[in-house]
RNA sequence: CGGGGUGUAGCGCAGCUGGUAGCGCGCUGCGUUCGGGACGCAGAAGCCGCGAGUUCGAGUCUCGCCACUCCGACCA
């Protein structure tokens, strides 16, 4: 059996072997990218792509009933528009890709393609913002940026990414802070209810900001290793977009006004985060809620007269209450179990002439590899609960490494006791200077991730310069 | 952007002191199999990353470039 095991696993490296190296593995093995020829642009693969209009269904489904619409904004930003803010462009412009030429001209003004689109929806809400009767204006949108990032690795860092990107406007402050932070609850839900990861969530400080924020909120998930991923932000830009960029409305008094502002944003690289989440030596785990097939039906000697037909009936009885797939290509059924546990199946059902016999079948989770024969008649009530099943055991797994791998310190020496195996999330008080944030990760390597809502009083110091702390930050190592 | 590694069939690799390219897996066809990655037979598939140079001759030597990947710094 341990030969077995072992030769099961040989397409992917074992996670505790080489982490990165098991990433790359699994997201070439199961399908969900492709390298393209040009430097971090990827290709999402239908697996991928399954699993991405999955999140977009839910988030989308969730801002709808909120009140918000999807909009299509221009790719190209002429460069005086994106340098109308200062914090903005001094934000994105080492990072931005530039269009110089059209067909054989050179234009007169070169064009950037949109890092992010503040510049674009501002200029947009400028030109279309009259009254306040027509706030609030609650857009988004589905599409892709260019980031001209260094580094790049699938999902987690590409230089081009998928993601929706909110802008909303409204009458007043209060307004515009409510709906940052009920964005924030939205993310909150998709993560935790559907894709099975625990949080984090809080304010970012000052120093980590959006580039011309005057808030920023992050979720803020821990990958296997320990280390934090952020996994959406949502901000509150005040007024300073839009007196920058001129949008302007009659209020309800007469007088000429600003609209106060925010933005979010969720992208491609929640699936990173969900293989770095869930995933094992067998491969990929995913959220029922998310998986492109649920159950994967893999029937048993499909020569043996009723098999196949079986394995088709069942498959229709399955798909009006869940995502199901028949595998009757001619691999073996050893070779079928792997492969859809590798693609991270949460269920599979195994149908052979012995069950048929009896009336059953087998139902295997995919994230503990527990059996049960299950009864045909008792499927439509079965399998839903399994698939609840799987999700809960997924997420206090990920839950029970977040707990135990995260630690309350008071002092740098009780950080620097954090061995290298078992870093985490890091809960310790600051005094609110910038200097200290860059003190603490030059001398312990964690750099502050966010400042949680819920706060605890660690101690009253700053443990790097001792002066009286105000809050307590979680600090981390970030991808 | 700094440091390391790797580019030879779809994937993983071998190819020595230069002599004209091979193995495993996968792929195609036929047959036998089928409850944890089955087997037989027959096949197809290569600008040896790109460009110069040395040489009678370069996958192999020299120089340059590019891409991917890992580790740092920076960033969603």
């Amino acid at each position: 059996m341990a030969d077995k095991n072992q030769k099961m696993v040989e397409a992917i490296t074992p996670i505790d072997q080489d982490f990165a190296q098991w990433y790359t593995d699994i997201c070439l093995k199961a399908e969900l990218v492709d390298y393209s020829s040009v430097k971090g642009f990827t290709v999402l693969r239908p697996y991928g792509q399954a699993i991405w209009e999955n999140i977009q269904k839910i988030f989308d489904g969730m801002i709808k009933e909120s009140g918000h619409e999807n909009v299509a904004m221009p790719m190209l930003i002429p460069e005086s528009l994106l340098q109308k803010e200062k914090d903005h462009v001094e934000g994105f412009a080492p990072e931005v890709a530039w269009v110089t030429c059209g067909g054989s001209e050179e234009l007169e003004e070169p064009m950037c393609i949109r890092p992010t689109s503040e510049t674009l929806f501002c200029d947009h809400f400028s030109r279309v913002l009259h009254s306040w009767r027509q706030l609030p204006l609650l857009y988004n949108q589905w599409c892709s940026v260019v980031r001209w990032e260094k580094t790049t690795r699938p999902f987690l860092r590409t230089r081009e990414f998928w993601w929706q990107e909110g802008h909303t406007i409204h009458e007043t402050a209060e307004e515009a802070r409510a709906e940052t932070l009920a964005i924030l609850d939205n993310y909150t839900e998709l993560c935790e209810k559907y894709l099975c990861m625990p949080l984090v969530r809080g304010p970012k400080t000052e120093s980590d900001k959006f580039a011309g924020a005057e808030d920023t909120y992050a979720i803020e998930a821990m990958m296997h290793d320990g280390k934090a991923l952020q996994a959406g932000t949502s901000h509150y830009f005040g007024d300073g977009f839009s007196k920058a960029f001129d949008v302007t409305f009659t209020g309800r008094d007469n007088t000429l006004q600003h609209p106060f502002e925010t933005s979010w944003g969720i992208s491609t690289r929640l699936i990173g985060g969900i293989i770095m989440t869930h995933g094992d030596n067998e491969g990929l785990v995913l959220p029922p809620a998310v998986a492109p097939v649920q159950v994967v039906i893999i029937p048993v000697a499909s020569h043996k007269p009723g098999v196949l037909d079986k394995a088709y009936e069942l498959k229709a009885r399955l798909s009006k209450f869940c995502r199901v797939k028949v595998d009757d290509s001619d691999n073996s059924p050893g070779w079928k179990f792997a492969e859809w546990e590798m693609r991270g199946v949460p269920l599979r059902l195994e149908i052979g002439p012995k069950d048929i016999e009896k009336d059953q079948c087998v139902l295997v989770r995919r994230d503990n590899r527990e059996k049960s024969f299950t009864p045909l008649a008792e499927l439509e009530s079965a399998i839903p609960t399994l698939l609840d099943t799987v999700a809960k055991g997924i997420f206090d797994k990920a839950a029970g490494r977040m707990k135990e791998r995260t630690y309350d310190c008071k002092t740098i020496e009780e950080i620097n006791a954090i061995p290298e195996d078992k870093t985490g999330f890091v809960n310790a008080m600051w005094c609110g200077e910038e200097a200290c944030e860059d003190a603490m990760r030059e001398q312990t390597g964690y750099a502050s991730q966010c400042i949680p809502f819920e706060q605890k009083q660690l101690s009253e110091v700053c443990p790097v310069c001792g002066k009286p702390a105000t809050h307590m930050v979680m600090w981390g190592k970030a991808y």
